[in-house]
RNA sequence: GCCGGGAUGGCGAAAUUGGCAGACGCAGCGGACUUAAAAUCCGCAGGGGCGAAAGCUCUGUGGGGGUUCGAUUCCCCCUCCCGGCACCA
């Protein structure tokens, strides 16, 4: 370059965008740059904000609140990457976007710091947000900040409370004594969903004790149905979510069948005269082949048969300790199965039959009623069973034959499925089996002992938590009323500071007479306040619904703004929330509902599930010593470069592997782009602004035409399959398109990315350098926001980038002219040959056939068929 | 065991409807610029064989079969890796 001319340049760009300490080469300073924005975007705090009152067409995008660790990880910082774009490229297409964020910030992290630091967990956990926030600020992410939520500040947590009291007054909430997850490293107890191979979710290696104790349970079990039912209607959900939602909720239809227990014969009087065994099979129709009982370890009736039978007793305690360690390793699945005889009988109610009772380990007392009727020919678990224990095993179904003619008088045992007939089952014989599960059924409930079922897997969901850092549940005990609400006039009940914490000896709050000690509203006597605190899945259950009116201090929000916004059009984040938060989320959901709070049934209309950031082949963690810290990258490389390489690396739905070599060439990359804008930026041209002439040069033409192509397939991605890599490999393409075509005027200069002399400029004209310089900013504004401001302000444009349109493409124009298409010879390429876009069949033929190459792969052999697709190939097939 | 997802150069990956396998990027090699380096720009590049070279040729998308003029793509069988579920009665 000139000097003479770069001076002028430098001048002309001093001029609109004051730079005093722009470089006297053109290497991209991305510090400089980043900085200067980022002062500008942190005076305007209303530059993202959503329009509540607008026009235009609505979008809310979200991505997963984080929980306050203290730093942002790789993995936040794709998340976050995919959203911001994604709110970008909505912007630039005329929606009032809603895009905001938060904090999960209840959670044991903040006790243990508390321990460890000597620090209140809410000092500790408003610092971590500060920090975290400051991160993401950097990172350039356009959140509407006017809209934060904390969950763990008062103005948030008293709607759990309040949520609380309504779950209270329908009856969904209640009181149970139970057996509960107990993680002894968190001093509380677990939900189902929270345990993990029989181990704490998070500490894998802790396994969870089962301890006794009385606990808050919100009933999701009511909307069990509803919840599998409405994953039909989740159709911009992941296959595999709804898969892992629906084997979660396990509906399993049934039939209950109560066994009496025999007192007829000779016994030593255990267990309760009239005593009956319920036991749930989806199988009734095999109950004639039915030849024992067997029982949970744990059922009750178990403790009455045992009662004066040390052997016995000694007996189910060892299989209960069999399921117990069986399950802490996390494989009851392959657990050894083992049994023990009662010695007593029970009574089959379709023919009277006595069958043993056996207590087995492989029997959950979780799932049905804990009691099975053993059907050994019909299952694959009872065939085994039997086999060991030598009990009798009966055919009562036989296969359909595929051949009517043909009868299987002995079918491979045992048979487990669904198409056949019964034999050995008194009138019922010769029914098919479905026919038999319904007339067997309707049978049973006539006479009285038994009844169609529907069980699940899905449990109540457990919500107290004998934690300090977490809501605390709004409920009283008085001596004189029993369990009483806390009225809503008085919430919330704050969770009180300067508590002792340690996790030994209950729930924190216990210990602090001033928070226990409280007055029963209903009689004025003295009350004992709960002491627990809740789950902080119920913090993430509705919180998306508090960004929509994140102020109001009369309601969690407000209907009509919350129906505006809702569902949320596109939900970001990892798979591993895909059960927990993901149907917590969506049971809140229909209970707001029923409430009247909102008119949806989901909360969440498109799902799209991230894969995880890994590094060397493995998850990043400490131990593994292959952490990548966001700010190290952001240093080094710029926000800019972090975020477009944690899309470029990999599609956004798969696992990313990261490698710092990669965001080096994103670094490459975007300083190539700010210096052909450099060189090329002339906003003072008279013909800057002019139209694209229609005549274009055939170079010029070129790229007008990748260019097209370009925006095309950006577009195309975005509307589609979002497949972010693909984009920024295209918009690469172009600007490798820009530079070849520099190089080809001035093959021998220095750096061919300007286009500085007169002969260049008539070859690419102003007008259409213009507009590929302000649509490749554009393209690239969604991903690296950061340089493509700094370059739209010197291409000498006025207006916000943030909501300026987003390119259209002109599909004339996009479309080659000419191809350069394959010919194959009996599908093996031979040679290749350019036609025009248009040109028929019969032309390419002739042109193929006309080909040197062609005609000598072919001499000497007949031509039997001849393929042609326009714009692909020939084949032409010789023998 | 069941249900998903995956396997493509030295590496991350692309091929959107069955049509030129390896776009784009990294690492590599060569060249230009430089006193030199960095930075930058240009070019080469799946593997094997032949050739001084242009080029020619065979082969190649985890393995085996099939459908087709043509398969990374569709069908059947198998191996391995990742994720989820699992005596769920």
């Amino acid at each position: 370059m000139p000097q003479q001319d770069k001076m002028q340049q430098e001048t002309i760009i001093a001029g609109a965008t004051q730079h005093a300490d722009h470089p006297s080469d053109d290497r991209y300073d991305c510090q400089r740059v980043e900085t200067k924005w980022f002062n500008r975007w942190q005076s305007d705090p209303q530059l993202y904000a959503a329009d509540p009152g607008s026009a235009k067409k609505k979008y809310y995008v979200l991505e997963m609140l984080p929980y306050p660790s203290g730093a942002l990880h790789m993995g936040h910082v794709r998340n976050y990457s995919i959203g911001d774009a994604l709110t970008r490229y909505m912007w630039m297409n005329g929606y009032n976007v809603l895009h905001p964020m938060g904090w999960d910030s209840f959670g044991l992290p903040a006790e243990n710091a508390a321990i460890q630091n000597n620090t209140p967990p809410r000092q500790w956990t408003l610092g971590n947000i500060a920090k975290m926030k400051a991160q993401m600020n950097r990172l350039g992410f356009a959140y509407d900040w006017s809209r934060e939520v904390t969950t763990c500040l008062p103005d948030y947590y008293r709607w759990n409370q309040w949520f609380f009291l309504k779950f209270y007054e329908k009856g969904l909430a209640y009181r149970k004594k139970s057996k509960v997850n107990w993680c002894p490293k968190c001093a509380t107890v677990l939900a189902n969903e929270q345990v993990v191979d029989g181990c704490c979710w998070r500490h894998e290696d802790t396994p969870v004790e089962q301890r006794e104790l009385e606990q808050w349970f919100l009933r999701i079990t009511n909307y069990a149905d509803e919840l599998l039912r409405d994953l039909d209607k989740l159709g911009g959900w992941p296959e595999k979510v709804r898969t892992m939602q629906r084997n979660w909720i396990g509906r399993s239809e049934g039939t209950l069948v109560d066994f009496k227990l025999d007192y007829s014969q000779p016994h030593s009087g255990f267990g309760p005269a009239g005593a009956t065994i319920s036991v749930f099979t989806t199988r009734v129709d095999t109950i004639f082949g039915a030849t024992s009982v067997q029982l949970a370890p744990q059922h009750p009736i178990v403790a009455d048969l045992a009662a004066n039978k040390p052997d016995l007793r000694a007996k189910v305690d060892q299989l209960i300790a069999e399921q117990r360690k069986a399950k802490e390793v996390g494989d009851i699945g392959e657990i050894e199965k083992h049994g023990v005889p009662t010695g007593r009988y029970a009574i089959n109610p379709f023919n009277g039959e006595k069958v043993p009772v056996w207590v087995a380990n492989y029997i959950l007392m979780d799932y049905g009623t804990g009691a099975i009727m053993s059907v050994p020919a019909h299952d694959e678990r009872d065939y085994d069973f039997a086999k060991k224990y030598k009990l009798e095993i009966r055919l009562v179904i036989l296969p359909l034959a595929s051949d009517p003619e043909e009868t299987i008088a002995e079918p491979p045992l045992p048979f487990i499925g669904h198409e056949g007939s019964l034999i050995n089952s008194d009138s019922y014989s010769g029914l098919e089996c479905a026919d038999a599960i319904k007339k067997m059924t309707a049978e049973a409930e006539k006479r009285g002992f038994g009844k169609a079922t529907t069980t699940y897997r899905l449990k109540d969901w457990g919500i107290s938590r004998q934690r300090y850092w977490g809501t605390p549940i709004p409920m009283l005990y008085c001596e004189k009323d029993g369990i009483v609400p806390v009225p809503e006039k008085d919430l919330p009940v704050l969770l009180p500071e300067n508590v002792e914490i340690t996790l030994a000896g209950g729930s924190p709050l216990g210990k602090l007479p001033e928070f226990v000690n409280a007055t029963c509203p209903r009689c004025g006597g003295p009350a004992r306040r709960e002491t627990d605190t809740m789950d902080t899945f119920v913090d993430s259950s509705w919180y998306f619904y508090r960004y929509t009116d994140a102020r109001n201090d009369r309601a969690p929000f407000d209907s009509k703004t919350a129906q505006y916004w809702f569902p949320i059009d596109q939900y970001i984040g990892g798979v591993e929330h895909a059960i927990l938060h993901l149907i917590y989320s969506r049971f809140w959901t229909k209970f707001m509902r029923d409430l009247g709070l909102i008119g949806n049934d989901e909360p969440v209309e498109r799902l799209f599930t991230q894969g995880m950031v890994i590094k060397d082949g493995a998850k990043m963690s400490k131990s593994l010593g292959n952490v990548v810290s966001p700010d190290e990258m952001i240093a080094r490389y710029g926000a800019d470069a972090a975020r477009l390489y944690s899309l470029f690396a990999a599609p956004p739905d798969r696992d990313l592997d990261w490698q710092d070599s990669g965001i080096e060439g994103i670094r490459k990359f975007l300083g190539r782009v700010y210096r052909f804008v450099v060189r090329n930026a002339k906003p003072d041209d008279p013909d800057w602004s002019k139209p694209v002439p229609a005549d274009l040069p055939p170079q010029a033409r070129a790229i007008q035409r990748k260019l097209h192509q370009t925006i095309k397939r950006v577009t195309d991605d975005f509307q589609g399959r979002w497949h972010f890599n693909t984009c920024i490999s295209a918009i690469m393409e172009l600007v490798n398109a820009l530079y070849s075509a520099g190089a080809a005027f001035q093959p021998d200069a220095f750096d061919s990315a300007a286009f500085q002399t007169e002969s260049e400029k008539s070859f690419l004209p102003a007008a259409l350098l213009a507009e590929v310089q302000r649509s490749l900013v554009l393209l690239l504004a969604p991903f690296a926001p950061y340089l493509s401001h700094e370059l739209w302000e010197m291409l000498g444009e006025k207006g916000n980038l943030l909501k300026a349109p987003w390119p259209k493409y002109d599909a004339v124009l996009a479309k080659e002219e000419e191809f350069e298409i394959p010919v194959q010879i009996n599908g093996k390429l031979r040679s290749r040959i350019v036609v025009s876009a248009d040109a028929p069949e019969n032309v390419v033929l002739e042109r193929a056939l006309a080909d040197e190459k062609v005609q000598s792969a072919i001499a000497g052999k007949q031509i039997v068929k001849k393929i042609f697709v326009t714009g692909k190939l020939v084949n032409l097939v010789v023998r």
